[in-house]
RNA sequence: GUGGGUGUAGCUCAGUUGGUUAGAGCGCCUGACUGUGGCUCAGGAGGUCGCGGGUUCAAAUCCCGUCACUCACCCCA
């Protein structure tokens, strides 16, 4: 067999990794169902319609094919899905007779794209997901109820604070409008790189690229450049670019998320009007946060409101999701070593075997301890305490156990930490909380 | 899809102008340690030098091709 290597793009983990991206995802669920949001999980594929119809520029999309398929294949028109919003928009529209509006779920699944990996980019990887659906019309309470979940969730995961960026599609269609622009997604794609060129190199591919006359591109630069972290922003685009309805509607909106954020801690979220986000289905608010320290690492979660992606004939259903990048979050700490579980086993305890004979004793121990959920196993064969010892040090169990040789003497069990060895009743004994399961600690 | 870099032991890497049986550290196994790990010491296992072809008396080393990984562009979590 030739030797196995890794797929680019494909990340795989170590138990002690693996560990703490499970530690992230039970966080990120155990948050997300504290604010009510029902659990879903949707198919890996979709119609290969379905999923480029939504607007995607050219998205790379996995096909599904039977190996051995002839042409005529009816699943030939399959596709692995590349987020979870059109999807969960496909099951909106297709089971909205059962469900309640306005909906809130959450979906933690992998994810799949055929693109070039790089640092923080993966061609498999998850995402976690809010939104919510509404029928006719979602009030506006939403945009900011989803920042606000989008920040505290990010805030109970063990990495830095993100710092959201806010803006609103409305305001930088108007503004565009305003000023005579005709390719509004050519400059709004061109206008999302102003993190990335810089004012020169954007000023340039908007004069090149997207043909606008110099002062337009002043404009727009001008514009994008905007970042307050109140709503004082308003005034600074009226004062650039003449008023007309669809610019005064978004400044509105966003004027009144980001005034209704104003109580989460100071620089969590800032009204950022460069944000434009690629995806051409949003039609208001628009998210796009990094981790603070690690901007490099590019978006880690993002979304907006798309008031038109549950189609389906009939009303209206408006949405609004956040998307976490969960992978490209925990590829830069695990991949760096920034941070580890405590252990690379969940075993909490292993019950040394001294002999054959103590096998009965050292399961009746085992089966003690975890029936009052202290995770243990027993070792596999009546070897040298030293090697049972090095078995369970190897990989980080804090506690040997040691079944007593005479039956009437007490079991002891040891920590492997300190080498501190007391008696101990399996009926009774507890190790301390922090031990009973492995932690996510920051890495040295 | 375009361009750059890299491929030697499980991991991180040495390998001088091509020259005998390809090395180190870490990790792993055994023992010193006749039932208590970590430290130390002594042994040991483990490599078709990514793959294919070419040049040469001789290739890990030079040339060509190919594959993989990786970085940047594109796009995005």
């Amino acid at each position: 067999m030739a030797k196995p290597t890794p797929i680019s793009g494909f990340p795989e983990w170590l138990p002690e990794q693996r560990l703490v991206e499970l530690h992230a995802l039970d966080t990120l669920r155990a948050r997300f169902e504290s604010f009510g949001f029902a659990p879903l999980e949707t198919r890996a594929v979709e119609p290969l319609d379905q999923l480029l119809a939504k607007g995607e520029t050219d998205q790379e999309i996995y096909v599904l094919r039977r190996l051995h398929a002839a042409d005529d294949e009816g699943d030939a028109g399959l596709g692995l899905h590349f987020d979870l919003t059109v999807p969960f928009a496909r099951y909106v529209a297709q089971n909205r007779g059962r469900l309640a509006f306005p909906f809130k779920r959450w979906q933690i699944q992998k994810v799949w794209r055929g693109e070039r990996p790089q640092v923080g980019r993966y061609r498999e990887f998850y995402q976690a997901d809010l939104d919510v659906v509404a029928e006719e019309t979602l009030a506006l309470d939403f945009d900011a109820e989803m920042a606000r979940l989008l920040v505290e969730s990010m805030s109970a995961l063990p990495v830095p604070p993100v710092t959201l960026g806010i803006n609103n599609r409305k305001v930088l269609q108007g503004a565009y409008a305003a000023l005579g622009i005709d390719d509004v997604p050519g400059t709004l794609r061109i206008v999302d790189k102003l993190d990335k060129v810089g004012e020169r190199g954007v000023l340039d591919l908007l004069v090149e690229r997207a043909g606008l006359a110099p002062q337009v591109a002043e404009a727009c630069v001008a514009i994008g450049r905007i970042r307050t972290a109140d709503a004082s922003f308003a005034d600074a685009v009226r004062a650039l670019v003449p008023a007309n309805a669809l610019l005064d509607a978004g400044l509105d909106e966003l004027t009144r998320v980001i005034d209704a954020l104003a109580d989460l801690p100071a620089g969590s979220v800032v009204a950022n009007l460069s944000i434009a986000r690629g995806l051409d289905y949003y039609t208001g608010t628009v998210y796009e946060g990094q981790l603070r320290g690690h901007e490099n690492l590019g978006t880690v979660c993002s979304g907006g409101r798309y008031d038109d992606l549950v189609g389906g004939g009939g009303a209206k259903l408006p949405g609004v999701g956040v998307s976490i990048g969960v992978t490209r979050i925990l590829g830069r700490f695990l991949g760096d070593g920034l941070l580890r579980a405590t252990r690379s086993v969940p075993t909490c305890v292993l019950v040394t075997l001294p002999s054959d004979e103590a096998r009965p004793a050292a399961r009746a121990a085992a089966n003690a301890l975890r029936a009052r959920g202290i995770a243990t196993e027993v070792f596999h064969e009546a070897a040298r305490f030293g090697k049972q010892m090095k078995y369970a040090d190897r990989r980080g169990i804090p506690f040997a156990w040691f079944p007593p040789a005479d039956p009437s003497a007490p079991h002891e069990v040891k920590d492997l930490r300190t080498g501190a060895q007391t008696p101990a009743d399996p009926a009774s004994w507890t190790p301390p909380a922090d031990d009973l399961r492995p932690r996510v600690v920051p890495a040295e």
